[in-house]
DNA sequence: ATAAAAAAAGAGTCTTTTATCTTTATTTAA
DNA sequence: TTAAATAAAGATAAAAGACTCTTTTTTTAT
């Protein structure tokens, strides 16, 4: 659906939001060891993000990454839009070379309402709510070792 | 969600199995300027399916892919696990390692609702369900250049 | 037998996505 | 004012996906 690009952008800035992170700068290095993407890769995606508007940093000693005013009321729409472009929900599912509700694909009527419900949820969903999740505990930035390792 | 090839494939299966087709054999030059996919590679999509033993097809003069028994039968997710895989509903949207339940990231529960409800109807959906559709006229394998223009 | 038609196979290209490595620019602190 | 830390930028590469071109094999019809 969306790309790992995006799906890496999102968890880059939601750990940077999250409630013992976002009164502090943080190196790519740490972030990008802390969950586990690859660090250069991950620096070209948070400097996107930069230029956009959705997060800040500085260079130099105890530079870094770092939440500004707008980062957690972003709607994940806007990181899809960043990253992959709205374009990604208007494919047909079937390879055509446009989606075209007048000019339907057998599957066009299948899953137009899916698709339509997951561009509404990134709509809705703000990077503050994912940050709330993982305050609660029930979600992961990372995989947890320990729980692949409590058999 | 799935791949272009396999929206080609897809594609190709039904248009041998359409009502007014499925008595005959189809080159793959006449499927591939029908559906509007470039020849040579359908046909490598084409071949991987005589393989399944989901369409059969033979060589030399007045050959070509046509239907068999099962063809009509075949389950959609049986084609998509032929050329992408069953792994493609088991990725993680945010790009970790691994999509897991007990240890979920922030996006797990939001949509994995929605991709079980894509995978169940990719196993209930059949090529005669397609087939069907496109016979009463309700859609189309190709984008039809009459809607395009009738502005 | 031979020629032609068609799928099958092989090899190669182009593009996009994902990732790595290196250099540069900026900032801080000593 | 120099050295170190760090983001930013640039260049390259590896992998996957999508597509093309060429050759081979099989089959049919003459
Ligand atoms: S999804 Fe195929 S036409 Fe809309
Ligand atoms: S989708 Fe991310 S863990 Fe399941």
């Amino acid at each position: 659906m969306i790309s790992k690009t995006c799906g890496y952008a999102i968890r880059g800035i939601v750990f940077l939001a999250l409630e013992q992170n976002k009164h502090r700068k943080h190196g790519i290095l740490e972030i990008a060891e802390d969950l586990q993407i690859p660090q250069h890769f991950l620096g070209k995606i948070l400097q996107d993000l930069v230029r956009r508007g959705i997060i800040n940093s500085i260079k130099g000693p105890h530079g870094g990454f770092f939440v500004n005013a707008k980062t957690i009321d972003t709607p994940l729409i806007e990181v899809v839009e960043a990253i992959d472009g709205l374009g990604i929900f208007k494919k047909c599912f079937l390879g055509r070379e446009e989606c075209s509700s007048t000019n339907p694909c057998p599957l066009h009527d299948e899953f137009d309402g899916c698709r339509s419900a997951i561009f509404k949820t990134f709509e809705n969903l703000k990077i503050a709510d994912l940050v709330t999740k993982i305050d609660n505990g029930d979600s992961y930035l990372s995989l947890n070792k320990e729980f692949a390792t409590e058999i």
